[in-house]
DNA sequence: TAGGCCGTCATTTTT
DNA sequence: TGACGGCCTA
């Protein structure tokens, strides 16, 4: 098909699309179309003959990348589904797999996740004796500090500072000693075990860049055109890799908003984005302006609130395409009861009269619980809707249990996945499976039966366990999958069984069994067409996303995280107070996680198209008691507030 | 040492 | 509201 690029793309839009050679950076607000460049430039290159090879498109998600290979494809042909795109963490797994031996790691290394590295980290600490010293830092959150400082090169005190805040920093600050020889223990485990957390895919990469020039050149001829989007959400790892990339070519395009920045928390830099043209001399910058998203409406409101409240960044005034004539609304209900049934409500006239199709329809949150009271609604009146961000699939104890049956089975010295599996039994806690798993990391399956504690009731589960496992060897993909599903539903109805609690807790758990069992299915269902547990289990640990399935319409729940880039006709805001959204009150005004809550607050309401509902509540319920909802800082002095 | 039970405490966001 | 640490008993 032909793609005639002057008349799909403004003036400033075909520039940053066909400057295809040397630095090019497009800086600028919501919905002007920049990831629209990205999908037109890939198209542009293939068009212009570049192989699909030579180009390398990184993303924020795996999700968002495969939506813009798709949406090149559909514009110009398969090429461009056969470039490159997919995420840095993905990017630098796939690149390992071929050069880590040249930095002394096993190609075939696993690569594991925050919550298999804070077990690791409690495994440890229990070797030094100090897993139950009072005040001691949860390993969740050493794993989430060491992570920060590694991403934003920080010292470790500084990340724990940072997380901790002042006051619970003092309780710890003499722990730094032994956290600092935890987490040295804990990178020789994962070298041990061949193991890579996310971190390290970077890390390990840039090693490999580092130390191997020839790599590097390698790389560079292959991938002769990167193009980055979102990049004010990248972090300083993240910049070293692609300058690395970058030393013998310089095509590279990156495209973002410093307004969207929203992953400070994580280690993000919007610094990346704003010195990049100092740092890539002779860089082109377009800055684009018309927004094609919204009505002015909503681009009034936006460039509002960031002119009154943006302490940082510089302001860039979005204009639409068009005037509506209906303006944002604050809606001030009397509780997030009736918050949630007014958005029902809404969702249900602008379905139903409006004919405005379920997928264009949005409800935004902070924080992924604040919608369940709207989901129990939504569930009654079986409307169907896909929840986006929170929780997910894989996060999930029965997912991950199910999954560390696939572990055992593949390397039976996967200490991590036993002593995960052990806990299920009955008898068996955290002493007990800790030193049972460290049996089986060295002897394998026959530690099942060669730990001291052969003489205790739960062995003969032990024996049953190993001769399961034992027969799993030999089963197809998909028998094993429905093995698994059969021998650990009838374990948790075991367990059940055996528990000493109340009829009413009894049948909630029941019901929670239940449910597990609907996800195995979900579960089995996905490994549909994989053939091998270690490729499934690979892109699992990488895109943890839960499947999609036929083409129903379905509105959307997301967090404000979660729903970058996507844009919908109606958008509501839920909980638009202080504390709820933004999670910071006045009192913190001028403060990074302030200024960050004003960037998610402009992403929010810039997902809307036509029509923006803000919710806010006038009471809240805080930790079962009730209080007043005080209208977000940011929007307070913006809105004539009518009770 | 497991696991039930009770009191305390603090809340986000995720590759 | 819930998750989690601490205490107690078997
Ligand atoms: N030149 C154009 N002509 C018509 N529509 C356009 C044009 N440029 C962008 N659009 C449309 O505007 C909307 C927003 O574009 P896009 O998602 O690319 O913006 P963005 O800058 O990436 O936004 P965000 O920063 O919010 O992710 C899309 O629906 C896109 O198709």
């Amino acid at each position: 098909m032909e793609i005639d690029y002057r008349k799909e793309l403004n003036k400033s839009q075909y520039e940053a699309v066909t400057t295809t050679e040397g630095p090019v950076l497009i800086l600028a607000g919501a919905g002007t179309g920049k990831t629209r460049c990205m999908v037109y430039r890939v198209a542009y290159l293939i068009e212009k003959g570049v192989s699909p090879n030579n180009i390398l498109l990184l993303t924020f998600t795996n999700k968002a990348a495969n939506e813009m290979k798709q949406r090149a494809a559909d514009m110009l042909d398969e090429r461009c589904s056969q470039i490159t795109a997919c995420t840095y963490h993905s990017f630098c797994a796939k690149m390992l797999r071929k050069y880590s031996q040249l930095i002394g790691i096993q190609s075939d290394y696993t690569i594991i996740d925050p919550g298999d590295c804070a077990d690791i980290i409690s495994i440890i600490e229990a070797e030094h004796g100090i897993d139950k010293v009072k005040d001691f830092p949860r390993s969740s959150q050493l794993v989430s500090a060491h992570s920060k400082a590694l991403n934003t090169n920080q010292s470790l005190e500084d990340a724990l500072f940072d997380m901790l805040g002042k006051w619970k920093y003092m309780k710890i600050e003499r722990f730094i000693p032994d956290i600092k020889k935890i987490l040295a223990d804990y990178q020789s485990y994962k070298k041990q075990n061949n193991m890579m957390d996310y971190d390290d895919l970077l890390i390990n990469f840039i090693s490999v860049l580092k130390r191997n020039p020839s790599v590097k050149n390698k790389l560079a001829d292959i991938y002769q055109y990167i193009m980055i989007d979102e990049y004010q959400d990248s972090n300083y790892l993240q910049e070293k890799i692609i300058f690395m990339l970058r030393e013998k070519n310089r095509n590279l395009a990156v495209v973002g908003d410093d307004y969207q920045c929203i992953y400070g928390f994580r280690g993000s830099m919007v610094e990346n984005i704003i010195n990049f043209p100092q740092k890539m001399s002779g860089c082109k910058v377009v800055y684009l302006t018309q927004n094609y998203r919204s009505n002015q409406e909503i681009m009034d409101l936006s460039n509002i609130v960031m002119k009154k409240h943006s302490l940082e960044g510089f302001f860039k005034k979005l204009v639409a395409t068009h005037v509506a004539n209906i303006q944002p609304l604050l809606v001030r209900s009397e509780d997030e009861g009736e918050e949630a049934s007014y958005i029902l409500n809404k969702i249900m006239a602008l379905h139903d009269e409006e004919e405005i199709p379920y997928h264009e329809i949005c409800v935004l949150e902070r924080s992924s619980y604040h919608s369940v009271r709207l989901e129990a609604l939504l569930n009654k009146m079986k409307i169907p809707y896909d929840k986006y961000g929170g929780m997910k699939f894989f996060d999930y104890d029965h997912i991950k249990n199910f999954l560390c049956f696939l572990r055992c089975q593949i390397n039976p010295h996967d200490e991590i996945a036993w002593f995960r599996l052990l806990k299920l039994f009955d008898g068996i806690g955290n002493v007990y499976a800790r030193n049972i798993a460290a049996t089986c990391k060295t002897l394998g399956l026959e530690g099942l039966v060669q730990h001291k504690y052969i003489k205790r009731k739960f062995q003969p589960d032990l024996e049953n366990l190993k001769s399961f496992i034992e027969k799993l060897n030999d089963q197809d993909f998909q028998i094993e999958l429905q093995s698994i599903k059969s021998f650990y539903s009838r374990l948790m109805d075991i367990t059940l069984m055996l528990m000493k609690t109340s009829e009413k807790k009894r049948r909630e758990l029941a019901r929670a069994n239940k449910q597990a069992i609907r996800d195995f299915d979900t579960l089995i269902e996905m490994a549909d067409g994989y053939d091998s547990p270690v490729t499934f289990l690979e892109e699992i640990m990488l895109e943890a996303s839960p499947q999609k399935e036929e083409e129903e319409d379905r509105m959307v729940i997301s967090t404000i995280h979660s729903a970058k880039g996507l844009e919908f006709h109606s958008v509501f805001v839920m909980n638009c107070v202080d504390t709820m959204f933004p999670s910071t009150d006045k009192d913190q005004i001028g403060t990074v996680e302030d200024n960050e809550e004003l960037r998610c607050f402009y992403v929010a309401i810039t997902r809307a198209k036509e029509r923006l509902f803000l919710m806010a509540p006038k009471y809240i319920a805080k930790f079962g008691c009730v209080e007043e909802g005080i209208i977000s800082h940011f929007i307070s002095d913006v809105f004539q507030v009518k009770e």
